[in-house]
DNA sequence: ACTTGCCTTTGTGTATACACAACAGAAAAT
DNA sequence: ATTTTCTGTTGTGTATACACAAAGGCAAGT
């Protein structure tokens, strides 16, 4: 079995996304090898991997540690987010199917229920699930793959928001005039209208962390 | 010395774009162990490192090839490339520095030189820096190294194009529209111009696939 | 009391060895 | 002659061992 490496790397994935190892936290190897019940090896290709997602730090001779990017590198990376998402809309609305149509108005309902029974970790799931039925409908599965691994780099800074107050409407709304442009065909308004979508998300963070003091 | 798995990276990495290393070829640990005079542990780690960059295609237990993309793989990266590159040249225009503005045109008129020797390979070069410092005149340091990373995916297929007939004197030609469009501050007109070259690249390179018979 | 140097400890970088899966080829059976 | 199976070989997955760099603590000197 190669699963070794598959499993820890994805183990050490969902507790980094999940925030049950914050930002910053050193992962020693011989630690984790001895928690998985493998050798060192295993665990370094499964670190290598995460590497490659982003979402470890692997510094020469001094360890590894779960990213902890600047506030800044994240409004960067949250701008980024927005840019993608926005040509995904575009996109959609270029070669929207029937099919498409159709997915989209089913995971917005799903989204409305969330947000009426007020269970944000419900509106996480179907909020998550929407955006990653506008990746697939833009038609590049390139551009769908590149937009997953960011939405899920950004996700340990993205998670909190929802519990900021009204978060939820203001989402949801913001989700149906996506799903309006796409549906009326028009490229430019879904490119816009997703694009500030995500960028409110940048800013909410933004509030999100004046409440504390700024980390590095 | 760390400087084992990055010498080996970077020597294979450079093979792979330079196209010595063409796309499907095998990449075996013991033969590269001992081309490089070391174990397969650092081998394996350069790998997986290239495997991050997305440059080579790690199989569970059949072995490491160069990747080889399917040719409408590679017209998806274009057009990924396309966006990322209009959302560059969209915020040059916004954020534009007198600096900025200087190291455009300078690497300008070295494309210019470059295509009037008809040497492609300076062309490429000139081309290269002018593509990277819009990059990074885009003020997201992030989306620069996003956007450079795909570049480099993308090398080992764009090298060939500059050998087609007066492709350097058209691709000039459209830079010149770039940067009077990033110097005249309008944002969308230099989104929609850096599109639309990076674009008929993808074109051009299925023009060129078609002279041969269509790969997988 | 503070600083500076050494030493110990911890953890990473690399090498080597073993286990096992996958491919190739040959031999045997139909 | 074709197919199937067995076996040898090749190459990857993992474990273990050693080398070395870096961080932290302690002691000695100022």
């Amino acid at each position: 079995m190669t699963g070794a490496v598959d499993e820890i790397s994805e183990t050490l994935e969902t507790e980094i996304v999940e925030g049950i190892l914050p930002p910053g936290t050193r992962l020693e190897e011989p630690a984790l090898a001895e928690r998985f019940g493998v050798s060192r090896t295993p665990v370094r290709e499964a670190l290598q991997r995460l590497s490659a997602s982003g979402l470890v730090e692997l510094k020469r001779r001094r360890g590894t540690q779960v990213l902890n990017p600047s506030i800044g590198r994240i409004v960067e990376m949250f701008e980024v987010m927005a840019e993608l998402e926005a040509v995904c809309a575009r996109l959609c609305a270029r070669r929207a199917s029937p099919e498409l149509l159709a997915t989209l108005h089913d995971w917005l309902e799903r989204c409305e229920q969330a947000a009426e029974s007020g269970d944000p970790s419900a509106y996480y799931d179907a909020n998550r699930s929407f955006h990653l039925a506008i990746y697939k409908g833009s038609g590049n599965s390139f551009l769908a793959e590149q937009a997953e691994l960011l939405h899920l780099r950004l996700t340990p800074f993205r998670r909190q928001q929802l519990r900021l107050p009204r978060r939820m409407r203001q989402s949801l709304t913001e989700h149906s005039a996506v799903v309006a442009a796409i549906e009326a065909g028009d490229g430019q308004a879904a490119e816009t209208a997703q694009r500030d979508h995500i960028l409110i998300q940048g800013e909410r963070f933004g509030d999100f962390l004046a409440q504390f003091g700024a980390r590095s």
